[in-house]
DNA sequence: ATGTCGTGAAGGTCACGA
């Protein structure tokens, strides 16, 4: 069977859940794992989903600030969210897909790493000093719960660029949050630890570029193309061999009222 | 250095996070 899962940072599911609707009725994922939802969780739009014949929905936000949400037409059961960092502040969500034929047991992790802030020094930023722990407690999750044992993929916005043909310039960028080395480094170890593939290049190696964010703040995005490769999908070490082929909508940034993230999507033969 | 979004709480715009 074929298994298609795809990941989209949403930027407020509220206001954009035609745009995520169309993307279900054109690209039909079997799961789609929504981050920034925004929106607290008795006011997250179910109907809009459930109408397509998306009747499993795991949601785990609050109100304004991040928010993740998995919306499945496959049958799982919840596994919860696990708050890193000591705080609460819905960035993960996760599900095994359950009397789902051949996709069952199937484990699917959702996050949303924090964003860190613009100034690169976790002496002087908390922001990115939280980010850094985050990406140490992944790192920990990995060697003591080890999520990757069995058929499990982790997708999400996890804020980090980490290959030099992940962005537009590496030596640009060398000093930006998203692709400084120490997160670089960080976001390879919870890889490397976890026994995780990265899928989007596994099917697409470097050195060709692979972008899935785009700033709203260029002028063009598209002449300029300064984009970073945030989003990801890992899968573990024995669902690699089933990878199929992945897509990353670009065209999606065109899209009316769009959000800075475009989705990404991996196929899977199971 | 700037640029642009979305949310929420005010209050008819701003602060904050991204």
């Amino acid at each position: 069977m074929r298994l298609n899962v795809a990941t989209w940072n949403i930027n407020s599911v509220r206001l954009r859940s035609g745009l995520v609707t169309q993307f279900l009725q054109d690209h039909q994922p079997d799961v789609l794992c929504l981050q920034e939802t925004k929106c607290p969780d008795d006011r997250f739009p179910l109907g809009d989903f459930r109408k397509l014949g998306y009747n499993h929905i795991a949601i785990h936000g609050q109100k304004g600030y991040h928010g993740v949400a998995i919306v499945s037409r496959l049958p799982f059961e919840e596994r919860g969210s696990k708050a890193f960092c000591g705080k609460n502040d819905a960035r993960h969500i996760s599900v095994s897909l359950k009397d789902a034929g051949p996709a069952s047991g199937v484990t699917v992790h959702n996050f949303y790493v924090p964003a860190g802030g613009d100034i690169p020094d976790p002496a002087i930023n908390e922001k990115f000093a939280h980010k850094l722990s985050f990406l140490d407690e992944m790192r920990d999750w990995c060697h003591l719960d080890k999520p990757s044992a069995g058929k499990a993929i982790v997708v999400g916005d996890l804020n980090v660029a980490p290959l030099e043909n992940d962005v537009w310039s590496h030596k640009q960028m060398r000093d930006v949050i998203s692709h400084t080395p120490i997160e670089r480094e960080k976001l390879l170890g919870v890889i490397e630890c976890g026994d995780w593939v990265d899928a989007i290049r596994t099917l697409t190696p470097e050195p060709e570029r692979v972008y899935t964010w785009w700033s709203y703040r260029a002028k063009d995005w598209q002449a300029a193309n300064r984009g970073r490769r945030l989003d990801h999908v890992w899968v573990s070490r024995e669902l690699a061999g089933s990878l199929a082929g992945s897509a990353i909508l670009r065209e999606a940034r065109s899209w009316e009222r769009p959000s800075d993230h475009v989705p990404v999507m991996v196929h899977l033969d199971v």
